[in-house]
DNA sequence: CAGCCTAGAATCATGGGACGATTTATGGTG
DNA sequence: CACCATAAATCGTCCCATGATTCTAGGCTG
């Protein structure tokens, strides 16, 4: 068993949340594995079998773990951002959704014309092809997931981490609630050209990156 | 005891969960509050202690309560998401972070533009003269409290809830992390305006309302 | 032999009790 | 009044027992 001597700075239970979350972050549980059962974790943690409980119950209610009974208890996600933000904005409008989108996206544009590397420049090219590709295909679905990569791509070449991780969120949070409602709606907005947006980035001309980056969630219109 | 005969859709513990979070969201126990012990919940919700604790100890790990050992349990925060952000960001960069805030204040001006009630523009007037006020004292915490009221109050005047709890989450945790390192650098750039911007959300003028409120956290500069 | 169905095992859910650790309140003593 | 020791209150951890649910293996039936 392997006792978590260092860190005494707090409860028993933080110190195995800790311990748990490392390790799922670190993939040593993938997402979708199964975890050790309670009993073993116990003899793994040396410790008791409530404080197993309720640290797996912290990660369950943030979204991080996922309880059965009867089966077993298993990754639903590395990161619980996501999962408090879908619990958080999960009935929340559409068009508020859509305009926090664009708030990050914007930015990112512009991010990521100032930044983007060479390799940043290849995904984005990459991308775009791919959701051309995806275009002429016809397939809705295959489409908004090619178009989605790209958006990443770009925000990917803003390189913050943390505008990353919030979008990331925000996008699993619109598709969660009205993938099916959002879907038809961006394919109507669809002929803008998001080469331009990469052109601009590639150009490293923030602004342009930028206007071009808002042009694709349609401004919202005075109410 | 108030059984929970409704929602019979889940576990026992989410649904303590639940009763908890709303009774704290309705204000019941406000920020500060003890909430009652251990063994006064189990016979409030007439529930096993096991149970109780498993709540409370998912709320404390989504920074919603405290636990203090021979103290009593308290009411932290009536929102989880700031604990999350905060402790997922909590060590990120600041030049992150003030990206994120610019990405969301500059959208937000747009919309503010856009959506302003009167009673939006009677707060914005009153908040930018409290912050000419602050400026007029010299004294640093007061003037970047003042001036958190500005920006908050421009965000508001979005009426866009998701946009504002994100924006108020991503404040809680850069002053949380690195208050002190910020205070004098807003400081510097203090001179700005924000009348101008204020004046654009009057005026209904989104654009300019946008690029108002990007002139405040200096755009950066190629790496 | 293929398919279904039941009995058992495995696993999590809940409840209860006990003791230690820490904080707070209480009361005594100088 | 100030200080300190004791007691009470409260959360932290652990253990055990039982129920509910899911999975699995084996047998039964056609």
């Amino acid at each position: 068993m392997l006792r978590m001597t260092l860190n005494p700075r707090s409860t028993l239970v933080q110190q195995v949340i800790s311990q748990l979350s490392e390790q799922i972050q670190a993939g040593e549980w993938p997402v979708g594995a199964k975890i050790p059962t309670e009993p073993r974790l116990v003899e793994l943690l040396g410790v008791g079998r409530n404080t197993v409980r309720e640290a797996v119950r912290a990660l369950t209610h943030a979204g991080v773990l996922e309880c059965v009974q009867g089966s077993g208890t298993y990754v639903r996600s590395t990161d619980e951002l996501t999962g408090v933000v879908a619990r958080k904005f999960g009935a929340a409008e559409v068009g508020h959704t859509i305009e926090v989108r664009r708030a990050l996206e914007v930015e990112a544009a512009r991010l990521a014309a100032l930044r983007r590397t060479p390799e940043d420049l290849d995904r984005l090219d990459a991308a775009l092809t791919a959701r051309d590709a995806a275009w002429a295909t016809g397939d809705t679905d295959i489409f908004v997931e090619a178009d989605a990569d790209l958006h990443v791509a770009v925000v990917a070449a803003a390189h913050n981490p943390m505008l990353a991780e919030l979008y990331a969120s925000v996008g699993a949070a619109i598709r969660a609630s009205v993938a099916a409602a959002v879907g038809p709606a961006m394919r109507a907005g669809t002929h803008i050209d998001h080469g331009r947006l990469v052109a601009a980035v590639r150009d490293g001309d923030a602004d342009r990156a930028a206007h071009e980056a808002g042009r694709f969630l349609e401004p919202p219109t005075r109410e």
